[in-house]
DNA sequence: ACATAAGCGAGACGGTACGTCTCGTCTTCTG
DNA sequence: CAGAAGACGAGACGTACCGTCTCGCTTATGT
């Protein structure tokens, strides 16, 4: 979460420059996706954007911070939380970037990210609190209203078969193994009892 | 890796101390247990250890393989690999010894060991091929055998069951989720038909 | 002073590199006499002495001390203290050196060291103690011994004559005014009056 | 010098603050007297002042001439330039409030400003201009005349007689030697002969 | 009376330098 | 030779100022 909460809008003095926000970003991204988190530098991202150090430090308040935006918003992380009444679709049209993103060009970044997420204590903490945390309840949201509809049996393990999609296609990106067009129907095929046709 | 092979022995002048390798061992298992990957430092670790900066630079080449070195120590993984003809029994016993090892003082080390397993190359080739690679395939075996003696019907995704328990362990792992008693069991209870009592 | 006091010498480790020591000094110097005191920079300093940052603060705990530092060996005043008995020879070969100094290309060096020592009381004191000092004594000596012989009136105000050739030297050295050839000779001609041939 | 002349007058717009002015100079002034010219600091200064930097700068452009005419107006340094035909006299009224001045509470103020002007090229520049210059002048015009009119002999030398006061009295307060009362008189009873009474 | 022009507090901007910290290497002395 | 101590070149860190530049508001004057 950047430094200031949104009632920035109304404070005195002049307003940050939008144009700023973006080069920050921006830099911040291409550098990452480049060196990783440790080619990071206040430095360099100030310095590729055209920017002032200070610029950085008065939106974001450490290196961790700035990476962990950049990468939510640059990667579209924040993807949609769909809610159809159809889980399979649902946990479908939510996962399916995510293999995607993994098979495409942001796979560096993601990889990179998700890895130097586990390293870094800031980085973590800062990003399970602005990204993974809305998206896991969604995801264990989806599978309750599907079990309380009937759509899985009345027992299922909510938490479990909302946490297996993401883990096994991590699991696949992180070992190397095949992210095939068919691997999340094969996930979900595991895990949510098929329809009746 | 250590830097150098075994056949130190037999070196000319002064061998090197044992006592200086388990001090900093175990000095960077500490810092690295307290502060994380970011907090150890090659100065901090000696100062810890009451040894020379040179003295851990003959060892390792790096901060990440001095890091490395001490997880792989510290916390040896040393598996067993069984085969009772019960699949639910069987994994059991191979993977609840990981979520205890997670849940107790390794944890931290275990996890950033796994990330730079990810990250680095070679690390990973020479993993998949000595301890994981193994266990993999065992999963593997386990489950294909349950499948032909009909404990599984006979278009279970041998691939991805076995994949599933250390797919989610992990992901709990890395994303601080709770690793309760009962988290194997429930894993297993989502990927493999319960046996009808 | 520098950091470090003289009991450096039976430290362990390695000792400190003496060419980085003039290395040093030489590039502050060079800087100072280029752009004055507020052109010096640490980083400039390191970059043109051929020579990392902490290996400047290592030695001189900020840049006010470098300088400072720099300009008392570098510009050193190893004073002669003449006593012939002719008060006016004697007053202009203890004077004379100043002003050629002050002319030369230590004058702006010189300056900010007198400036330094007015700042700061220990640099003051230590000063006052170890040059300064016995030059202002002997300057008294050498007037009051005049007065004696009666060379100057018994009336003499011997404090004030003593004081006059470094005040108004000084004087114009502080306000850029110019110091000619004669300028001491004039100063002299003022405060003593002059033989009668 | 200000850098709006006085022509500001009859401009159109809302007119400048007066209190502003005040409450600029004023905190320009005690954190010099704290923290000396480089404690000063243009956003120190307008949050002391509370004042907006741009406000700041519309009256002064740099922060050696803020200081410039904080000091010569805090310190009344613009004193009298007395023209009576007496030339002792003249001095004495000209230099007598320096010495008083250094003695009471604004001797910090003073000397640290009379020191840090040299260290800094823009200050030193800036004060000559616009306080010093005027007050130099005078003295050698009062010595000057002094001589015309034969108080002085004809080949007194006009300009070593008039910086002599100023030169010793700050050569005092740099030393620590003591501002007596009858210091002047005795600058004067060394440079100017005694009237015969 | 109300537009114009400037002053004002606040604070963002591109820079530069600060002094601290860590990295991985190098150098000396002692056992 | 190993080991401790620590200096070294390099360079990133986060802070503090500089002097400039918007903002939105307030305040006189001039038409």
């Amino acid at each position: 979460m950047a430094i200031s909460e949104e009632d920035i809008r109304t404070r005195a003095g002049r307003p940050r420059d939008p144009a700023c926000d973006a080069a920050i970003l921006q830099a911040t991204l291409d550098i990452f996706a480049e060196e990783g988190y440790a080619g990071v530098s206040i430095d360099g991202v100030a310095a590729r954007a055209g920017v002032g150090k200070a610029t950085i430090y008065r939106r974001y308040s450490s290196k961790a911070e700035l990476v962990v935006e950049a990468v939510r918003c640059g990667a579209s992380v924040d993807d949609l939380l769909p809610d159809t009444g159809d889980l399979r679709a649902d946990l479908t049209s939510m996962m399916q970037p995510l293999i995607e993103r993994l098979r495409g060009e942001d796979a560096k970044v993601l990889t990179t990210f998700a890895v130097e997420r586990v390293r870094d204590a800031d980085l973590q903490e800062q990003f399970n609190r602005s990204v993974i945390g809305k998206k896991r309840e969604h995801l264990r949201h989806l599978v309750a209203s599907a079990r309380d509809r009937g759509e899985l049996s009345a027992d299922a393990d909510v938490e479990l078969i909302a946490e297996a999609a993401p883990a096994m296609i991590w699991h696949h990106a992180f070992y190397g193994l095949p992210l095939d067009d068919n691997l999340l129907e094969r996930i979900l095929d595991l895990v949510i009892p098929k329809r009746p046709q």
